[in-house]
DNA sequence: ACTGCGACTGTACCCACGGTACGGAATCTC
DNA sequence: GAGATTCCGTACCGTGGGTACAGTCGCAGT
């Protein structure tokens, strides 16, 4: 069941299992939601104990610190994993940019059970459970998200000029907003197919303005 | 403070506190989220009982239930009149509708202290808290939307082909999906005027698909 | 004026859960 | 083998959801 992938610098023992925690936490939440999911479950899905995870994090609000970090480095890695093999496999700013998106619905929609859901979501719809450094961190996700695309979106305008004249900035966040907002939607319809749609439809927009005619 | 209108025909007592309670329920639990709002606050700010929260709602399960159904109407409410009003300037249906997201944007815009939360996203991003009837009632809603927005959009495609094949409802379900996603982005980020900046990219989208050009 | 019902109040209690405190014990490292 | 790291066990507290139930208050109908 582990994802813990053999690594050439084994992690100590005390890593090894604040990374078990960190996944069976994550899974929980996403699940069921933060504050439905009790301490007791983690370390239970962990197999270890209450003391143990006390041990590892003084509350709730640094486990939420350390899964947003957690979160923060998947998804830089998979984003730029995605668009490196678009840049790999054209020259051009915006094929490439496109084939990256593409790429990008593939993976959401090879999750058979639907995205678990973005712990980005999970924060800023129970903010005042969280301390500031937590909001704060993750506002630093979404703006990690944003630099990302921005820089995507920069290279294609250089290249292409838009059809309308638009904000790039926004244009960049509103990935990250069909992103989550698929999401959202995904789950609450019960349709994990909706989410790869709508990023479709957002590379369709992405065409259409910079695309020649 | 009290947004209670002065009706014709007179809610009973017991309508009115429930009205009390549900109001109260909704602001709290869209600032923090709805584990994190206790009864206890909620009665105090209702000015009744615990007791008597009780006797209104068997439990926070069907306080649920009563506040998705409150926001199912308040939402066709307003969506109905912004796209009332779209065609009482215009007969052109693309122009109506453009006319009507611009009006959305700009409640959202108006709105200062930023969108305050949609339920449905909490609701989903807390499902197992929810029983089934909550969860369909939240699908419902969602649904309420994609059938709103889809109405127009059929309309609009009947007098003006696009100018790339889509799917309608995908499109549909897109507005609903920028909406939820442009508020998780403006709650994470601390701009209230991201919401509304989306919903007008996401105007401009609908603008380069069915304009002829 | 009496009755019945709706709309509560008050009190007492149970359980789950987050969090604290602290004394160990096993394992690993130097 | 000493010391640090990594846990385990146990006891305890406060908060909050939820149950149970007796009593109160005002109003509508007769």
């Amino acid at each position: 069941m582990g994802t813990v992938a053999v690594l050439p610098k084994a992690a100590s023992r005390g890593e090894q299992t604040r990374r078990r925690i960190l996944e069976v936490a994550r899974d929980a939440i996403l699940a069921k939601g933060f504050d439905a999911t009790s301490i007791e479950e983690i370390v239970a899905g962990a197999e270890i104990t209450r003391s143990g995870f006390f041990y590892h994090f003084r509350d709730k609000n640094e486990l939420a610190r350390a899964l947003l970090e957690m979160s923060m480095h998947e998804d830089r890695a998979l984003l730029a994993e995605v668009f490196r093999r678009g840049h790999e496999l054209s020259d051009d700013p915006l094929h490439a940019f496109l084939v990256g998106l593409r790429l990008l619905a593939e993976m959401m929609a090879d999750m058979p059970n639907g995205h678990p859901g973005c712990i980005v979501t999970t924060v800023c719809y129970q903010e005042r459970l969280f301390d500031r450094e937590v909001r704060a961190l993750n506002r630093q996700v979404v703006l990690n998200w944003r630099a990302i695309f921005l820089a995507e979106l920069e290279a294609v305008a250089e290249r292409y000029p838009p059809s309308e004249p638009v904000d790039l900035v926004a244009l960049a966040d509103m990935l990250s907003t069909v992103v989550e907002g698929g999401i959202v939607m995904s789950k609450a319809l019960g349709e994990p197919r909706l989410l790869a749609e709508q990023i479709l439809l957002q590379r369709t927009y992405v065409k259409l303005l910079f695309a020649p005619r």
